[in-house]
DNA sequence: CAATACTGTAAGCAATCACTAACAATATAG
DNA sequence: CTATATTGTTAGTGATTGCTTACAGTATTG
């Protein structure tokens, strides 16, 4: 018998270089030269963990969640789960976007039209939709306000809110203080819905 | 003398054919090649036109809000301003990002790091922000309801709500009619203010 | 007319880059 | 030990593509 294959666990170990390679360059400037050099290997090992360059760029769209996901968890851990909306928005509303992930979603964005990239975009989206959409419905459920609409699409609100913050960070629109208040302000709204 | 230059007259004609190009295939896939094609010129004539083909994108960034406001205006004309706000609201709950011109913004929000590319995109929104707030301080300005909070905020929350449903829409999440209802709920809440 | 710059057409080049082939070295299971 | 598949390294190539050069034709002004 051969040695077992490790490459699952390798394409884990180097996942978040490339993923930091197309947030700093973008698509067409993260060569696949560059990505091995980050990634401290020759360019061949790279393909032999992924198909094509297509391949790396869908594990960094679906590593992007991941990241989220598991920074929110430790963030929540032991926290009343009424509270999680509150928390978490207070703490996005300063380091939202700031691992810059978000200019990787604006790639994929511009490349909808390949199903691959389409699928992998849809699915991050739908997540963090889904997840916000769970503490929206914690967060309301404890009080009894006068909730007015869908709350799914308040939901959505809040992933429209992120986008625009991430896109008024990247090109310098706001301070950070008042993109802070817009996060919080805009949040809020949503929050409680009219 | 020789016969007078018509070159920005030539760029205006082609513009609409360039942008429609870069939204059809985002950045990298739209070779100068394919402009040319699309534009029924050779490539030479396109360098002529502007510096390189990153020129080029620019341009059909600057033609975006350029489309828009055309549409507006045209929209508008003869209504009074303190409908204006619902107005749009209505007709960008079905028409929102139809022709496809957010892949072009997308694109560039991948590219932000290059100066130019930054200032053309940063301009854009601002431009679309201020016409939202215009927009928000009329229709607001009619009624004295109890108005919370930063309205140049809220102006981003629509800006933030249109980039979603661009979203939504090219990575097919909701269809039409929920993607409507999306506009027309989120944008009614951020339109009247908590 | 004539000078001058604009407009159109064709061909091509230099550089980039995604991707591959070939081979040596190494680790594991039987 | 040995067979087998994995891992590491080097080099290279075919194709794409942004951009240029060169030249012929044309319209406009003095």
């Amino acid at each position: 018998m051969p040695r077992p294959s490790q490459l699952s666990e390798k394409r884990r170990l180097l996942v978040p270089a490339v993923a930091k390679a197309f947030a700093d360059l973008g698509y067409r400037r993260t060569t696949t030269a560059e990505l091995a050099s980050r990634c401290r290997v020759q360019e061949n090992i790279l393909y032999r963990l992924w198909r094509d360059k297509k391949a790396m760029f869908i594990a960094a769209i679906d590593y992007i969640y991941e990241s989220s996901a598991q920074t929110w968890a430790e963030l929540l851990k032991g926290k009343p789960s009424e509270a999680a909306a509150e928390i978490l928005l207070a703490y996005e509303a300063t380091h939202f976007a700031e691992n810059g992930y978000a200019r990787i979603i604006f790639a994929g964005l511009s490349e909808t039209d390949d199903p691959e990239i389409r699928k992998a975009l849809a699915q991050m989206y739908q997540r963090y939709q889904a997840f916000v959409l769970e503490q929206l419905q914690k967060h309301r459920g404890s009080r009894n306000g006068k909730l007015k609409g869908d709350i799914g699409l308040a939901a959505w609100g809040f992933v429209g809110l992120g986008t625009v913050a991430a896109i008024v960070r990247e090109l310098k629109l706001l301070s950070d203080k008042e993109r802070g208040r817009l996060m919080t302000q805009v949040g809020r709204l949503l929050l409680e819905g009219a």
